[in-house]
DNA sequence: GCGTAAACGAGACGGTACGTCGGGTCTTTAA
DNA sequence: TTAAAGACCCGACGTACCGTCTCGTTTACGC
């Protein structure tokens, strides 16, 4: 290995101090009120140097959370979809709790509003996680455990949606019970109709 | 008719005028975008009036809001479970799409930032939603409709979940093929082996 | 006297701190140190209330010294050009010394610096006070005590030159004696040739 | 040829760069406005290289100034003060205009603003500068062109300080007539009363 | 019809944070 | 050792809104 680009190198130390900041003020203070201003400062790092590699604070804190997600085991394979989508949605709902839960709301609430990293969000974070429910999926498919009739997409997006609706709602824990009913109930719906969405058509008397 | 308080009375005309701005403005600039100050000017109305009647911005949208939807008809009630659900299903859609979607995103991102205002949209208008559609659930379940076993809250928690994911993740349209495909997804939990949580108890072998 | 503008009316308090703060660190820091920012936070005042009435520090500065000036005694008249001219001068010495020098200079330094503020210091500060002299000049003519062809604006324009020159180069003190030796010096050109610019032609051999 | 310093040398290449880079910022956007930043992106140079050699953005303008007025003719010989004091002052009123004048502006601005430069640049710039003019003075004294009298020193300041008095207050032009009626000026001080300052005593009913 | 009293417009106020600029320093690779 | 590159800490800039305040004015009611 050799020659590198010129010029002093990002520091570490740094980006670092202003994640783990970033972390620990939304968890203190809640994501609302954390400002870029208070991450340098806690950080002991100059507002320039977070301007110079996060555009906003949702950005920090994304990074922040795609760290922490990427230290997460692969996906299951146990070989027979109940176990395997049990073990997906039970770890996701430990994963979308309590040290992350401010950090996703705080997420999706600058997803609405900012356009620019609204649009980032959703096509790198939440598309992305519904694409690894799918692929979970399919594979499921591929061994003959779902029926060709089953909408994958379907299925992944009223997961997610779940999840999100908790998290954001609050009026319910995210606990393993709440996950292994959401399994439950994705199973039925694998199974029982194939897929669910437009299965039965809708009588022609209901007006739109 | 008897006294009222003393003193110049509150001009409805200055609350309308503040109600529209909130809304012309939320539609043509995002709801991020939008100020306080920014509604007072395009209503032609002090500051100070508007911080008279509402905490927030948050607050002046909701109300917006409720005052639409005072608008709309009652609850469904055709005789069965599958047409009032559908019904209801489309019309819901229907509310939550162009002039709304954005007030409704808006709400749940200031939601997500600011405690205060947060606690009263979700025990005020997310629970006062879910309750309703409980209560539709409820007169199918008293008309035998709905098997004991199925779990109203539930159900009526993933409709709105499934409702919410399309107005804050955007990927897909907001329609009636949804609303009609999530009608049938509801229908057959509701039916095939009623309450779908803890229905089947998660594997013994399975860890949390 | 009846009605006033609409709206709060500005604060006479504010106003009166931050030109005070300004001239304290003026004195205490020296103009090139001072910062809008200081000024309001020692005048305990929020930075857009100072913006809100002056557009840079040096236009802070310069109502200040305005204000000191406007305490100052008329033109003197004692009947004589002499004594008239001397009484300036020295009273005008003084006003450039301890307090007002570090004022003046600054000010200056921000004419050269900021194009906008350098115009309307050139305009309305230089060029009233040269005025001021020449008055005193015409009264003395007026008066038979200056010769017809003796320059005013050329004698008042020598003076203030004299002046800066002292308060920006620093070499020599703004004392009694300086201003004597000017009004000595500004007799002589006004009553020995009369106008002292192009009294003599250049000599023709002699090129530019 | 022997050894020099080792490591690598100073570049000239640079050293010019720099140079005329501030001279070029200077006259087209005003001595206030350029920035050592700007200075080193122009001149294709990085930042560090700037200040390895200069302190200030101040030290660079006046070290091309200076590199100017070092190719200017030495002081004029005519065997006559007149001849020689105009010849001088023609000369000194060309060099302060156009490419010039900004950067003079500039220079005497920062002097004001930096207490370090301010202190230099008296010395070594305006004190040499009135030097220069004392000697051609005094030679002129010993021909027995100008009276014992006549205070050289007060003289030379009274020329700079009516040449600076345009360059900053810019009300009038610098040009060969200013420069004329100076020369006139001076020597009717000159030689009328033999030095002005201090020669006619105060009136004893004259107050300070 | 006249005083009391609250709401109204206007707009200045003390604040907080924004995102940017430039200062001067430091750390890398290359010459 | 100097140079180009460029990241770093720092301080100030000027702006935008926040939510509060103080004015003079307007509009109701109760006496």
């Amino acid at each position: 290995m050799v020659n590198r680009r010129p010029g002093r190198p990002r520091s570490e130390i740094a980006r670092r101090a202003i994640i783990d900041s970033a972390l620990a003020l939304t968890n203190r203070d809640g994501y609302g009120r954390v400002t870029i201003e208070a991450i340098a400062h806690e950080a002991g790092v100059s507002k320039q140097t977070v301007y110079r590699w996060w555009p906003t604070k949702a950005a920090i804190v994304l990074e922040a959370l795609n760290e922490r997600a990427a230290q997460i085991a692969p996906l299951p394979d146990t070989g027979a979809l109940e176990s395997d989508l049990r073990r997906f949605l039970r770890r996701t709902v430990v994963g979308a709790n309590t040290p992350n839960r401010l950090l996703l709301a705080g997420l999706m609430a600058a997803a609405q509003l900012d356009e620019t990293f609204g649009d980032s969000f959703r096509e790198d974070f939440l598309a992305h996680r519904r694409e690894t429910l799918c692929q979970l999926l399919e594979r499921a498919r591929a061994r003959g455990d779902l029926p060709d009739a089953a909408n994958a997409d379907f299925l992944a997006e009223l997961a997610f949606a779940a999840l999100w609706y908790r998290i954001l709602a609050r009026h319910q824990p995210l606990d393993s019970r709440f996950a292994d009913g959401l399994t439950d109930t994705l199973l039925t719906l694998a199974t029982v109709h194939g897929t669910p969405v437009r299965s039965r058509p809708p009588s022609a008397a209901e007006p739109a």
